[in-house]
DNA sequence: AGTCGTTACGATGCCCGTAAGGATA
DNA sequence: TATCCTTACGGGCATCGTAACGACT
């Protein structure tokens, strides 16, 4: 058994059993991985991959089991990496971040600003995607860190810490009837034509939570993945805008009102994920306590420990975070 | 990075920095060894080992990190190949149990015959020897279960279960004087001088600990690590005996009296433990419950997701264990 | 002086890449 | 027919073992 062959398996999984497209992406040649493939599979004397003539079909239940392990193995040899390079040069490395519009554009730039002026010789790669995507990412180790709100929970096997809470603003156009009311109800939103976030993005289960609960069926004209465009659409007249209220930028959007929502939504949480067992450099460490200072080290480090997604909120219960 | 390059460096270490002794250990030349760890190193860029001169010394910290995350890569290799052979030939395979004298001849038995009786073609492997040495030989992997009352809370990557409770028995010649008694006190037993246990065995820790709290300062003549040469010496006039309640066997022992303990020492509980994150055959989890009928395949599993050992024993808090 | 790790060197064997073959959708 | 996996073959390279060297206790 080679850690190469392991790496052949799980990639071949990872290009949906397709060894062509595995060997584009491995840089090497096809008849190789199909070769090591089947000499693994000879040595341990089992299948892992069902065919059918010659096409890979399937996983096998053995295979299933042997990938998995071999996903472990495959990261704890990256933590190995890791391990010798925080040792060696202990301020250079990567730092891949997934992560979706809204963090990207309103929340991280203060931080990653901070953090490239520490840190001048890692290099810093950030992801955009959905929350799905960036869940994904940071469960098969594409990416070190996932930043988002929705989603994270899905992957077993991330690490999730809460980072802040957030709650909603109404934007409207200057002049707007309910910048007349002292304070807007839900039922008040739910009568104007709704521009917001796409469903599955940016806290939006808890917008459509408190409408059912009101027992609303607001109009939803519009939906975007990112506030600029929710913006766009409000300024052009087409509904009233419901977004994160840090999107919200008073000198560059002051031809919009923000109206607080923090009365009519429950608050979203941001939170952080990583993958369970990985090696976190400390600059990683330093990363994540720069955009949630609570979170420091050893906190980090007691919150690795836990076992279940349950006993990690329970660690934060009674842990203050910061409100926006 | 090649998976042999992990095997040289953990056998190193056990072999304590002795490289000819880690190639014989390995059945390869001494140079192999040697250059390997040095390919290792120089494509970590760390030292993994210390040398004065061309002695290896010590192992340096970043080497200490590397080799604890190499043995948990070379255990989760075995695991694949448990798998793979879990599904070939389930009811093939290799048992190594480690154990002491006290559960070797009293305690298995009757539950290895069981086993071989069911599992012909596992070829099973017993390796007597001290708590201390059974808790290692199982965290360092070179036996599957580890079966002993004292000794195992001290790895911390052994997962613990406890399997039965056992109580002491006086063990005397007929006709000697506490024969006469209805009840025995700690203080009549400390009255005479003790035939039992080596300090480190067979619970007793239990045993002192009833002595001090009860402020008497017992004369120890004679210590052995197993019952039957207590048993000889006490048939010599040497003292009275204090075993474990299993080691008198009526029958064979019909020259001796025992008088129940059980309400002069607290109870000593045997356990089985095994390394942490390993996979377990299905003939492995039919051999625990085979000892220990409690320990189901399902409480076996649900026991390996606890994180600590203090989470360990609240799971078995409120579960009844027999009582010997 | 003996034990031990490193270096040098030659041979085996493994892995990779190119090219051709056969099966499936 | 086009895509895809397998088999076959040749070249390059890494690993291993033997032998000789140098260092420490």
């Amino acid at each position: 058994m080679k850690l190469q062959q392991l790496r052949y398996i799980v990639e071949v999984l990872n290009n949906n059993l397709n060894v062509s497209a595995t060997a584009e992406s491995l840089f090497t040649s096809q008849p190789g991985i199909s070769k090591q493939v089947r000499m693994l599979e000879d040595e341990l004397g089992i299948q892992i991959f069902g065919r059918s003539g010659k096409h890979l079909t399937h996983v096998t239940p053995a295979g299933q089991e042997v990938i998995e392990i071999a996903q472990h193995i495959l990261s704890k040899v990256d933590a190995i990496k890791s391990v010798a390079a925080e040792h060696t040069k202990p301020d250079q490395g990567k730092l891949n971040i997934a992560t979706t519009h809204t963090q990207a554009r309103y929340a991280l730039p203060p931080v990653i600003q901070r953090f490239i002026n520490k840190y001048p010789q890692v290099s810093l790669h950030m992801h955009q995607g959905s929350p799905q995507q960036i869940s994904e990412a940071a469960a098969k180790g594409k990416a070190d860190f996932a930043i988002a709100t929705e989603a994270l929970h899905l992957y077993h096997d991330l690490i999730m810490l809460p980072c802040y809470h957030w709650n909603r603003s109404i934007l409207v156009p200057k002049g707007h009837p309910l910048t007349e009311r002292s304070k807007v109800t839900i039922e008040d939103i739910a009568s104007f034509p709704l521009v917001t976030y796409v469903y599955g993005f940016t806290g939006r289960s808890q917008l459509d939570k408190a409408f059912s609960r009101a027992g609303l069926d607001p109009q939803i004209v519009f939906t975007a993945t990112d506030a600029d465009v929710i913006k766009t659409y409000v300024r052009m007249g087409l509904g009233i805008g419901v977004v994160a209220t840090m999107a919200y930028e008073p000198d560059k959007d002051d031809d919009l009102v923000a109206l607080p929502g923090a009365h009519l939504f429950e608050h979203s949480t941001t939170k952080i994920g990583f993958r369970k067992g990985t090696f976190l450099r400390s600059y990683m460490y330093d990363f994540i306590e720069g955009f949630a200072p609570h979170l420091t080290r050893d906190i980090v480090d007691k919150a690795m420990t836990m076992r279940s997604h349950d006993e990690l909120e329970a660690m934060f219960a009674d842990i203050e975070l910061p409100t926006y």
